[in-house]
DNA sequence: ACCAGCGGGACGCCCCGTTTCT
DNA sequence: AGAAACGGGGCGTCCCGCTGGT
């Protein structure tokens, strides 16, 4: 079936609306009725594209894997430089990207409700911790440090800051995400580096 | 009064409950049903001891004042060290007290749905920023630092650990956090203390 | 949990409901809000007896083996008179007893969707060749006739008399039942027996 | 005008997969995807050749009335011939002949569910009654049997057969019903033509 | 009296027959 | 002609009164 180029934007606009709701609400509180209602189409137009709810969230979380593919302009840059960009890059997608910010949603659920590890997740640390210990090879980061602690923490601030972003209105969290590492500097870089 | 020892006992085990159910499904994917089931009980029984299902969550959240009173054996002690225990112990708590997990969630997906601010985390940012500043002054935190950022990352850090906490497996929240401190002790005395 | 009586009756009423629906519709053409409405209670309380449409529909179908069990008053009667007892009182019952008339088009239903053969006809088939074998040995029916075709002609004429009983207003069935038993009594005696 | 050849060919086609939609699921059960699945279409490309869904079933019910028209090679016959021809000739293409198998049961579905007695049934009917009186005056049936009666079983045969055919697989139901009327045959001959 | 259990009402997802655009 | 959209339910499910057994 060639999809005509209606439908595809279609289905894109689908896509942001349900992740606004997603994002808002959770899986199980959202309605297709809102999604629906936000596009301007009917509950049954949405079955013409998703067979599920449940499609829909998977798309989603699918597309999650592009914020760890390595950044394109990243090549080249020293493996600090990149965890850097990683990490404020995230902060920064997960609260200005609906799609991003729902899905990472989805994925807690998902993995609080069975009791298992997304793979997203997983990827994620090790991508970290990986990052970490080649600064540290490289010198750009402080070797004495355990990298797995040092990664826990690069991984906990986006995700903290987001978490509780509500608390100051979600003001420029990526903002607060670079100033956070702004203050981490020194602690990577070591003692001696002062 | 054994009768009523008895009715505050179902109480308790129902907010046990609860807690539980709400903590890993949320409030409008958990139903009273699989509650009553935990407690043995039937849903019938449960209204006679709330009035409804959002009153059970509401007492959840009343009790996650507690987290943020000053420790008892925290008076006393220097505001850095204050500071240290109160990011410690919510850590702690969010993990393992299952009440306060179920309340950090309510509260949260509450923010998520209507974009207000909790009480409960403005209360959690301001203790925070006041008992840097006061670490500031007392000279066991570097002064040179912004207090809002130091403290938006203190804050940060434990929620973030705890939100991401499902990528390996809750294995040991609380002392992954303490090491973070570790890491951050350093960071807080400022360049000076090394 | 110890079923009131109320709750069994109203249990009992709900299958009778369903299985006027069911009879009169089809599975896929009944719909619960009908069953509800004839029973003066709503959707919801439904599901407080059964767990799905299907499973009331199973329910009915269950009972179908009663039909198959030896007529009470049976024993010590000669094969040919049980055989005669079965058939007219196959045809009475799947005219008169809903439950029976719906259960009966439940599995025909579920036959033709399937390509299946449902347990319930393999086994009248079953009883009724035994019947036949048997009686042509007490010398009731004509031996020199293969008991299976004879079987196929008694079976088919209840099932095939319902089929059609549409076509004059289901105008006393049993009734041309009998009548058609009689015409088939000196076929079933042989030609000797005139 | 191969245009309107090709068509006419699909829309053969059509009804060929309603039928064995119908057939196999009922009229309510069959949903019009799987008919356009079937024939390699769409569900809007139907709608070139049909106005609705019971317009399909409708032009297979209509051509019903050709199983009842008097065999081609049936002129100058006896009417007990004609009559066996009837009914043998009934019994084979319900089953072979998809058409007639879907509108034999969408008849009987429509007129379970509305109570009436459908014209094809009455029809039917009147022409094994009239069948049965003009052998019984030609003298190849038994007079002195009541042709109502006989006219009953006459049709419940081949429907009783049909509906029962799952029980056993659906083998030869044809040869299964000459075999039955080779059984009936002494019993239409009557007593004095053993 | 009291509480389990029965029933009510509402709605969410899914699905389908049908019409409207492209 | 075919894809996209529409609108109307159907089943399942849930939260919650109300009432009848104990």
């Amino acid at each position: 079936m060639p999809k005509q180029a209606r439908a595809r934007r279609t289905y894109e606009l689908a896509l942001d609306a349900a992740a606004a709701e997603f994002s808002r609400h959770g899986f199980g509180n959202t309605n297709l009725q809102m999604v629906a209602t936000r596009l301007g189409l009917t509950k049954g137009a949405l079955y013409g594209h998703f067979s599920s709810k449940e499609e829909i969230a998977a798309r989603l979380v699918a597309e999650l894997d592009d914020v760890l593919r390595p950044l394109p302009d990243g090549a080249g840059q020293p493996a600090h430089r990149r965890l850097h960009d990683l990490v404020v890059s995230l902060a920064d997608r997960i609260e200005r990207d609906v799609r991003v910010g729902a899905a990472v949603r989805l994925v807690w659920e998902e993995a609080r409700a069975t009791g298992e590890q997304p793979a997203f997740w997983r990827r994620l640390r090790e991508t970290v911790v990986q990052l970490v210990r080649q600064a540290q090879q490289e010198g750009g980061i402080d070797a004495s440090r355990p990298a797995e602690t040092l990664a826990d923490l690069l991984v906990a601030v986006p995700f903290g800051v987001h978490y509780v972003a509500g608390a100051t209105g979600h003001a420029d969290v990526p903002g607060r995400v670079r100033a956070m590492w702004g203050l981490l500097t020194p602690l990577l870089r070591g003692p001696g580096a002062a």
